[in-house]
DNA sequence: CGTCCTGTTATCGG
DNA sequence: GCCGATAACAGGAC
């Protein structure tokens, strides 16, 4: 589920419900899922509110008492609020009860994904080297990202969330069709009219993804993520859609639209 | 039963 | 050091 765009409509489902509000417990349960130990972490978070939150890249920061609440969501994570207790949502991780008497459930079917305390922002993304946000990112500092990946594939670029962040397999698919780039074409083989195509596409197309998440609707028509699948057939030109595998992971493409 | 999977990390070989 | 490939982490869906 959750890349850049499902991240942001989870951190704005969070804002209105959950700023503001006092904390009255903290239940844990799965404390494999916290980087925190137990105890720290409910001691810090109980009877305090959450201030403001911020996401970067596929990571959400809550800030409150001058530290940061940090959720990643890994493959399956989702969060949830609600009023009832016995409407505890299934794969629950960690819940918080604020005093107004809702819940924020932090989900995850699998056990990836995880909750931990961040004393210090700038430092904690500079040692866990997450790069600047896909949809935050100038063209200047791509450029200059790119240079950097030029050496790798632009699937794996593109993906790498050190270079910049937000961007996991779908998306990736996605901005590659739409560039029509061959997911395992070298970054150095780009010439700067597609590196600023990429640039756009990027942005364009999380965008869009957000609006449609937001508003419940279908991905737009023109995206190719529905049609990740080798039984079906590219949208532009009717090709059968192509599979190949890029650092263990499947990577859907047309070899008609996506020149080499 | 076997296969697949939206993420990240460690490790190995080139 | 950089890159790519792979395994590992888990467990539900099909």
């Amino acid at each position: 589920m959750p890349e850049l765009p499902e991240v942001e409509s989870f951190r704005r489902k969070i804002d209105p419900q959950a700023l503001g509000s006092p904390i009255i417990d903290v239940v844990i349960k799965e404390e494999n899922f916290l980087e925190t130990p137990k105890d720290e972490f409910k001691k810090s978070l109980l009877n305090k509110e959450f201030e403001s939150t911020r996401r970067r890249g596929k990571n959400i920061f809550i800030k409150f008492n001058m530290k940061y609440l940090l959720l990643h969501f890994g493959m399956s994570g989702d969060v949830q609020f609600y009023k009832n207790k016995r409407k505890e949502p299934k794969y629950s991780k960690v819940i918080f009860k604020f005093k107004q008497n809702t819940f924020l459930s932090i989900i995850s079917i699998r056990k990836f994904g995880k909750v931990q305390l961040i004393e210090d922002y700038e430092k904690f993304i500079k040692k866990m080297k997450i790069g600047p946000d896909a949809l935050e990112i100038t063209l200047d500092e791509f450029k200059t990202i790119m240079e950097q990946k030029k050496r790798s594939f632009a699937k794996t670029a593109l993906m790498d969330q050190s270079a910049l962040s937000g961007i996991g397999n779908l998306y990736s698919d996605e901005v590659l069709f739409q560039s029509r780039i061959f997911p395992k074409t070298k970054i150095s083989a780009l010439n700067e009219g597609q590196i600023e195509e990429l640039h756009i596409n990027i942005k364009d197309i999380l965008t869009r993804a957000l609006t449609s998440i937001l508003t419940h609707d279908d991905y737009p028509n023109d995206f190719f993520i529905p049609y990740r699948s080798i039984d079906k057939k590219c949208p532009v030109c009717k090709s059968k859609i192509q599979r190949l595998k890029i650092s263990s992971r499947h990577s859907f493409y047309c070899s008609t639209c996506q020149s080499k």
